[in-house]
DNA sequence: CGAGTACTGTAATATACATTACGTTTTTTG
DNA sequence: CAAAAAACGTAATGTATATTACAGTACTCG
């Protein structure tokens, strides 16, 4: 009889011995690769198994059921995509701050992986969508744009920007580069790559223009 | 034997009798409902039948199959939406004219039935995918962006703005006043409604003290 | 009115998969 | 080493649902 009551699908059985992690973390990487190209309720746990190796029974005594697995591999991606964002300098130079975290963010959330994951997050359907779709949030874009609002704050609170609101303009900064070429990726539609530079460039001017305490 | 193997599922099998266009109506009503609450592939045209009325046979006759009835429905969803969408004053003043097209725009897309659509669309993951999406695109954000793109056009061609690229400009405004609240209700996230009009509020201001001319 | 067509209802077909069960083999560990 | 636990492989179970078939009823239009 499984442990298919609790809400909480375990992983913490038993101990983990160093076979066992291996293997843990080989269906973690197929059930990655199947769930960001064909989504939750798209993909066939079968289909895992065949690219990871190993056995459907082992898949269900450590990640518990399908939402179990997609959980893991949400947490697991969103925190990878994540640490891709290291942003070193937060410097006094609101221009070229902007400018350097603009990029590093544009090249990470056109990045396939960060597509898949953003469109996967959003088709979820099953009765637990609320708490996948807060994990990828908070894990995700909410950690992002705290990173930003933090750094608009100190700006602020120097003198050297002049914001109403740090949290929505950080959202703000954030969508304006991403616009107008997201909505087109996410869809799988083309885009000239160009223009993601291009966006950045005059987003940051946009956005500097409007928020600058200096005119 | 049925018109599987053709991509364009038929709508036009024989003439249209009043009670014909009637039936076509209400299977297109509750599928639109029942699509729009489960997405493509969860969706079960048994239901939509229960909530019609009529038989399943009807609907095959109509539509051809599930994926020709989905087609409609974004097809007729978007265009109902995009017709929400009515700015009457396309005024010189790009104060009020911004003002006025973004709140009829957040009032849009903050709406439940467009918050589905959009996150529908990005669900799909049939084989036609790339065909629905696009047509889900061009009818629906593309035509939205086209409206302010011409209208900046026109600004800019009368020295009244200054912007490099009419359409990332128009793409990055639209952007701008739905983040940081559209993520969020994408994701079937809570959010305080009241942030809208501060996004918009703040969102006008950064774009006009951005792309003026007049400083 | 009556033939042809549209519509209805129900049942049959076929498939795809999550989830379990169970017997065997391998690994861990006391 | 030997018992316990983990891992394996395969088959069984059960469900959900797209799609088709068919037989009967209601419309429509010449």
């Amino acid at each position: 009889m499984g442990m298919r009551g609790t809400s909480v699908p375990c992983k913490a059985g038993g101990k983990l011995t160093a076979r066992g992690l291996e293997r843990q973390r080989l269906i973690l990487r197929a059930a990655q690769g199947v769930f960001l190209e064909q989504g939750f309720e798209q993909a066939c746990l079968a289909d895992i198994i065949t690219r990871a190796g190993g056995s459907l029974s082992t898949l269900y005594r450590i990640f518990g059921n399908k939402l179990g697995l997609f959980e893991a591999v949400i947490k697991e991606t969103t925190c990878e995509l994540f640490e891709r964002l290291e942003v070193e300098q937060w410097s006094e130079d609101s221009g070229t701050t902007l400018h350097d975290f603009g990029r590093k963010l544009v090249e990470l959330v056109s990045s396939p992986e960060a597509l898949s994951m953003y469109r996967v997050a959003l088709a979820v359907n099953s009765p637990d969508r609320e708490q996948v779709q807060r994990i990828f949030y908070e894990q995700g874009p909410a950690r992002i744009r705290g990173l930003l609002q933090r750094y608009l704050e100190s700006q602020c609170r120097k003198g050297l920007l002049d914001l109403d609101d740090c949290e929505i303009a950080a959202g703000q900064f954030i969508d304006m580069i991403k616009a107008p070429w997201h909505q087109q990726a996410l869809l799988g539609l083309p885009h000239d790559p160009q223009i993601r530079q291009r966006a950045l460039e005059q987003g940051v001017k946009l956005f500097l223009d409007g928020a600058r305490t200096v005119r």
